[in-house]
DNA sequence: CGACAACTTGACGGGCGTCAACCGGAGTGG
DNA sequence: CCACTCCGGTTGACGCCCGTCAAGTTGTCG
């Protein structure tokens, strides 16, 4: 199964599995989605009794403003468990929806938790992972609250690429951008307009090109440099 | 030991505990430290061994771009764990500095891991402060990105009382802030001159009352609605 | 009483929001 | 195959919120 084996492979690179863990894992009972573009998954306020592993296609988490501001506070690539927080907090905070069409596989809380009491190690890689995600939220508060417009979008573009080349997704400069501007804003703080102006920006002074929706980084160090971006916090080696 | 007995009750909060949980984790060995107001504690970069209980006094966490800004992504009560992702996190990636003179008690990672490895419900309360923590994380990615000057600052009042209260520190509706303007300032992404400026048009507007560094809410329904606010979040009921 | 940090206030400018119009491509139906 | 629609991207004009700079005030600690 394609989904499980997305995990598995995630989760022992979070906190080496032993064998058992291993085929722990492989039998846990899911549920299989295919979901259109667009389709909110999980709404806030529910409180779900499954979580979510995304294995195809691009999401993200998003909260609502009582004036109808949208902020997304996370963007989410294929092997990403979507909200890992349900294991524990019954409540959702927040909304978590599809970019693109994707694929999606329900894990029941419970399940989660069962395995998590009887193999330390999973318990430990699930742990590890939402800690990642907290350490990538720190990132975000820096990101809108103290840099501007082409900062953020820079800093953006490169943990999207980062994140994309460690699970071997798109080759190291050219890739397509899932989301529209319209989502770029939502998660950087700004509108979609200036969002426009910002990425053509960009353009003229060579970090990137582009055509259509795909992105060509043509100057990967600069684009590091314009976004004050360093890898670091993404925790990615062991 | 008074920073042990508050740690017990935090987590028995977050993860009922069995007696023998709680004297597994009195059995603690720690440091107890005194510390001035404005020392950091933690730097990004390091790679500590231990974590920090703050259990008298105030503290935050931020990073420093690269320009030298600076933002705050949490401030800190008493009862807190200031940096729990270094139990699974090895590098810090931010800072950990007090805001005022405190006492904290370090406590190995080893001693953590051990403890949550043959006590889950220690385990998991601890994963689960880690979870609203990351929670209150996504709502400052909202604060910061989505909010106007004094939406932002009535917001982080109502997030700074509810959770003074929650403990048990001051009175319902007047408090001291511990924190000076310009600490305001890099936890909501402004210049401490706006926050002086926003600090006198919500006490204008007849939501607060200040006099020095105390904080007198007047209308807390009115500060709510500015800010936004909804306790939700925080996670706080069991 | 001097020194220093924090707060306060005003003048000015710019980055980004708002509004509005237009363009271009993909899907849809006749 | 072509019109129509719709969504997303693009561009310009204009204005405001908030940053910057700078000076002054208050409070606290020695």
């Amino acid at each position: 199964m394609m989904a499980l084996e997305r995990l598995v492979g995630k989760l022992d690179r979070l906190s080496p599995l032993s064998p058992e863990d291993k085929s722990a894992l492989m039998a846990l009972p899911l549920e299989i989605e295919r979901v259109p573009r667009r389709k909110r998954l999980v709404r806030e306020g529910e409180i779900p009794d499954r979580c979510c592993l995304l294995f195809a296609g691009y999401a993200c988490r998003s909260k609502l403003g009582s004036n109808g501001a949208r902020q997304i506070v996370s963007f989410h690539i294929p092997g990403d468990i979507l909200d890992i927080q349900h294991i524990l907090l019954p409540r959702a905070d927040h909304d978590v929806q599809t970019i693109t069409e994707a694929e999606v596989a329900w894990i029941r809380r419970a399940e989660l938790i069962r395995l998590s009491k009887d193999h330390p190690a999973i318990g430990h890689a699930l742990w590890r992972d939402s800690l990642i995600d907290a350490s990538i939220f720190r990132e975000w508060v820096m990101n809108v609250g103290r840099r501007d417009a082409r900062s953020r979008i820079a800093h953006m573009l490169c943990e999207f690429t980062a994140r994309c080349e460690a699970i071997g997704l798109g080759n190291a400069d050219m890739f397509d951008l899932p989301m529209t501007q319209e989502e770029i804003g939502d998660a950087t703080g700004l509108t979609s307009v200036h969002v426009n102006r910002t990425l053509k920006t960009l353009e003229h002074q060579g970090a990137i090109r582009r055509s259509g929706r795909s992105v060509l980084i043509t100057d990967g160090r600069l684009l590091r440099s314009i976004g004050d971006f360093d890898a670091s916090y993404l925790h990615q080696a062991a």
